[in-house]
Formats: structure tokens, sequence, C-alpha cells
DNA sequence: TTGAAAGCGCTAACAA
DNA sequence: TTGTTAGCGCTTTCAA
């Protein structure tokens, strides 16, 4: 199985040798099965002797081998988290969810990092099967399609989060990416605003696809005119936000008075280009960032108003179905949950 | 003993039934022993025989059950990681280098959050060591004293990393704040700036005050005068680097030529104040920050020039050192690693 | 060169 | 109410 030969760091210093149960039944006078029994909760002992054997338990500072538990009950309380993100800035939220609500349940995470290496990806998930996982999250940089975690894991129960598995049957949980460019549109029409542009990152990202749909729904339920010139792609910086301010008002087309902006980034840039040519946000122009990224919009002037895609709750939520499915529940599918609207001086208030 | 009666997952699902080594033996026509042998790479053993075990096994989709390998070998391969700074900036990247460290050893690591919580930390230990984790790293917000993870791990290996553990017996890992202010200093210093300023946050980070120290140092070191109207403590924000410089530049001491800003937030906004003031970065203020947090330094304008604390070299020691003290090394101590100096324009080119 | 068997620490069914 | 015992899946010593 383990044909790869690195070393693994071997024990020779002094075993650090803990009571068993064994030796609690010893001291406390009575057998192994009975020591169990007043240990975890079960069935029927003298009130006395359950005390008694607790108190033993604790003075000889027992504490029960969960590996061996483990081997016994057929269930680990360990589930592994894969990410393909090295712990970047979306990752880190949902891992903050997921251990949450795992440890409410007392289970454990195992951090795995595959970072766009689909051979660590199967190394990871060999070893995480080897130390029986209950379940598996998958999580990445981006909201696109990444192929299934394969057929190593066959039944084993996973949930895909901030990432959307290529097949239909696996449970994917995503931010509802259009949904929050309805709510961005939607606040800026609000307003009054009638001239809303977009300025957004690279059109491979599906996020980026979702969010001008959502952008142009928006406009045409708020009976706003579409206008191709106010849509703009490019990427994820603020030196783009800064460069499409001044396309936008140095170019041929009327000056917008509402900027939507696919993140944050470009949301700052754009707010720092505005405030260098003399306008006002928001009184000249409006500007709603995506992902309510505090480093950005806090530091922002004037602050921003963002869409925030609640990636801590998609972690938790993960979490929870990942246990209904280690519960027996069958789930699947692809499922978007909403995004909010956090307001701040950007969009006046 | 877990007193808590919170409800565990329970498996009421399908069991997800693998091979065992029994029935690798059975299918193989060999005795469990013969096969434990040939799977791990074992003393004396037919080479046929071997490979017909392994062809055997593979075949059935073998996996040994690390669980039960952990019990009778009493290591786990498994260490644990406890954050006291909710998956944060800093903890991200040493992370980052653990796992990259204990993956190449096939070690995995639990990931466990207990953000100022020393219930909840005691909480995540005690799991841990039930579940046998051959060590435990412990990561915080700020390099300030905490208290050392106490008697409950009593003999385990234990390494803090980026946390200062309160115990001169325990090994701390931290980067050289006060050797990391000396290259800033020096270096501007060698571009020839007379008058710098340190901008900074708040004392009562233990980091604040090393970095004012080595601030100090590298100054009378280039032979530069001290001014403590140079010296501005504060908080961790851009707005204070923009208000910073409003006081440097407003004050009644002369303007200095080079600022030193605790980190790159601080400088961010210093930047931005200058520039705003018509003053250029760098040639007539240069700039150094401290994190070489991309996010600020790039978007900067100019890029800044920044102090790395190598964080992520830092994590990736954790894990050797601490792969060390598992295979019985007796390491302790506070050990701080070097910073390195990061040029960008904000201090010429 | 291979097999048999005694555990690792714990659980749970069954006896006493 | 408590004790006995057969495993869980694997490793390792000792015999064959």
């Amino acid at each position: 199985m383990d044909d790869e030969t690195k070393s693994s760091a071997e024990v020779t210093g002094p075993e650090r040798l803990r009571p068993t149960i064994r030796d609690v039944a010893r001291h406390a006078g009575v057998s192994i099965g009975t020591v169990s029994k007043a240990l975890n909760k079960g069935g029927n002992l003298a009130l006395e002797t359950r005390e008694r054997i607790i108190a033993v338990a604790k003075e000889l500072g027992f504490r029960p081998n969960s590996l061996a538990q483990s081997l016994h009950r057929k269930q680990s309380f360990t589930v592994g988290l894969i990410s393909t993100d090295s712990f970047g800035r979306f990752t880190m939220p949902i891992m903050e969810g997921l251990e949450e609500c795992l440890t409410d349940r007392r289970m454990q995470v195992f951090m795995c990092n595959a970072t766009d290496d689909p051979a660590l990806e199967a190394q990871h998930v060999e070893s995480l099967l080897g130390k029986r996982v209950d379940g598996l999250v998958v999580t990445a940089r981006r909201a696109d399609k990444r192929p299934p975690i394969g057929p190593l894991a066959h039944g084993l129960p996973i949930v895909y989060v901030f990432s959307h598995a290529d097949d239909p049957d696996a449970l994917s949980l995503l931010p509802d990416d259009e949904g929050g460019a309805v709510l961005a549109v939607q606040h800026l029409a609000e307003l009054g605003r009638k001239r809303i542009a977009h300025i957004t990152g690279p059109e491979h990202f599906e996020a980026v696809r979702l969010r001008r749909a959502g952008y142009f729904s928006a406009l045409a339920a708020a009976r706003l005119p579409r206008d191709d010139a106010y849509y703009l792609p490019g990427v994820w910086s603020e030196a783009w936000g800064r460069e499409a301010v001044a396309r936008l008002l140095d170019g041929r087309v009327q000056s917008p008075d509402a900027l939507f902006c696919g993140n944050d980034q470009i949301a700052r840039g754009a707010a720092d280009a505005l405030r260098e040519r003399g306008l006002d946000v928001p009184s000249d122009v409006a500007i709603v960032g995506f992902d309510n990224w505090d480093v950005m919009t806090l530091a922002a002037r004037p602050p921003l108003t963002s869409i925030d895609m609640n990636l801590k709750a998609l972690g938790r939520e993960a979490g929870e179905r990942l246990i209904d499915m280690i519960s027996g529940e069958k789930l699947g599918g692809l499922q978007r949950r909403p995004c909010s609207l956090v307001v701040r001086e950007s969009t006046g208030r």
C-alpha cells in the first residue's frame, strides 16, 4: 500500500503511558466491563459503584483512548477538510464555521491542503481514509466546477462547500452570487440611482458570470436601461478599480451615478479614483462592493457597502449537512445560500 | 471523563465495510501475520509471496486501518494545532508551513480553534489527548505571553509558535521583531535618510516594544539622532497611519524623510496621506512597512517595502521541531527567527 | 519462510 | 448489579 518510503518520525523517547481502563478497574476493585459501563453512562449500575469508579478514573487521570473506542464503534468522530486554496482568505471563515459546528458535536477536523495538486489530494484522501474519517469536506479557491473526489472514497459522506463538484449527485454548498448581485443593484436602485455600472473580475470565474446575470436582471426589474459600456470585466485588483473608473469617466458614455463592484478591492480602487477626481462618494457616485472583507470595506474612504457571502454560516452548514449524511441521510445536489447586504457610508445611510 | 452530554452524530446509515487484513490473508491463502509482514516491508518473505499479497491487497482495495495500527504502535501520526486566532491572517501561513512539513512525514493535523476561551482550549486538549495525538502546536494572535497548556498534556511534546509560552522550559518559536526593525531602519539609513520616524501600534503588544527597541538601536548604530517626537505609537490601522503623518508634518518638529511603520496598514495609510499632501514617496519620504502582507504592500501607491516575518517558514520549523521532540529530543526555550527585508518602490530601487 | 497466538485498549452481549 | 468474554483490525514474538 504505502509504496513511498518517506521516513516517518519514530518514537524513541519515553512512552507516555497513561492509565488504561484496566488500571481503573483494578483500583476500583471492579471488572473492566463495569468501568466501561460507568464511564459511558450505560445501563444498570449501583449509583455508589458508578460514582466510585468515576472518582477513581478522575484521580488516575484516566482518559479513554479514542482510537480503541473508534476501532470498536466504527466511527472515529473525525472528519477531513480538504482545501485547494492553501488556507486563503475565503477558506478561513468557512473553516471557522465548520470547526465550530463540529466541535459542538465533539468531532475534530483534519486540515489538508492540496493546492492545485491532484496527486497530493489523492494522497490526503488516502491518509484520511486510513484514519477512518467519518466524512469529508472539500473547499476550493473559486466557485467553479471541480472534479469529484473520485472513487477512492466510495460511499463516504462528502460535502463540497464554496466549491462546485462536477457531479450532480454530490452535495455542493455555494453562495448565491446571482442573488447577491441582485441585492446590490436593488439597493442602488432604491436609492434612486439610474446609471449603475458593474466593474468586475475575469469572466472565466463562474461567480463573475452569475453576478453579471444578477446585475442585468436587477436592472431590468428596476426598469433601468442596460448599457453594455457600463459592464467592465477585468481583474480582481484595486488598480483595475481605478482604471475602470477612469474609463467610465473619460469615455464617451454618460457618467454613472453608482458602481456595483465584483469585489471589495475593485470597489476600494474605484472609491479612491473617484475621490481623487473630486467626486464625492456617495453623493456623486454610490458604491457597493462584494465579499464584505473588513480589511477593505472599513479602511476605504468612505467605508464600503458590500455584499456578504456569509461564509462562516456556509461552513457551519457544511458541518451540519455532513453530520446529517454521516447519520444516514441521503443528501445531494447543488444548493445556493443567500448573501446579505451590509450598508455603510459608500451608499449613504 | 465526558461529563457533558452533547449528542454526537450517530451512525445509522449502512456501514461502509472495507476489506480487512483478514480478507487479504484469506484471498491470498496465507496467514494474517504474513500479510502484515508483506505490507510493512518486514523481514523475510519469499518475493513471490510478497508480491502476490500486495497484488491481492490492491485488488481488494485494502487500506490498513490506521486506528488499529496506532493502537498497537502507540503513535497516531497525528498532531493537534490549537489556535487562539480564529484562523486569522497570521495563523494561515503558519498553518500552511506546518501542514506542508507534516504531510511530508505522513502525519496529519487536527485544527482546533479556541479563540480566547480557556475552557474551550481545555476541551480541545482533552479531545486531542483522547485521540492520542503525538504532539501539539500552539499558535496565538499576538506574540505576547500566554499561559502554557497546563498539566493535562503532561509529557506531550508541545511547540508554541508565534506565541510565547509563559514557561521557560517550553519551546517557543517567534519572529525576531527587534531584528526586523533593525533591518528596516538600517535599510533607510543606507539610503541616506537622516530623519526616520516610527509610526506603530499599541505598546501593550510585545512586538511593538521589541520593534521600538530595534528602531532605537539601529538609529544609534547609524549615528542618527533620536527624537522622541518621531516615535508615534497608536493603533494598527490605515487611519492611524494617515493621522500620524498629519501630526508629523503639521507639528513643530522638522519633517521626517523616512517612515518605519509597525505594520503595512499603517504604512499604506501613511503613503496615502503623503501623496495627498503632494509629497512624493520615496523621493520626499521613504516608507518601510512590516508584515509584508501582499494585500497591502502591492495595492499601495507606490508598492511598499516591508519586513517579512517568514511565517510560513516558522510554521514549517514548528513542525520540524515537533517531530524532533516526538522522536525524543529535549527542546525548549524561547527562540527567535530572523525576518527579512523585501524592497519595493516605497524606498526607491 | 510461514503460521499461530498473544496482545493494543476498549465495547457490548451474555452469564452469573 | 456485576463479571466474563469475544471481538474491533492490526503487529510482533515465538514456533513450526
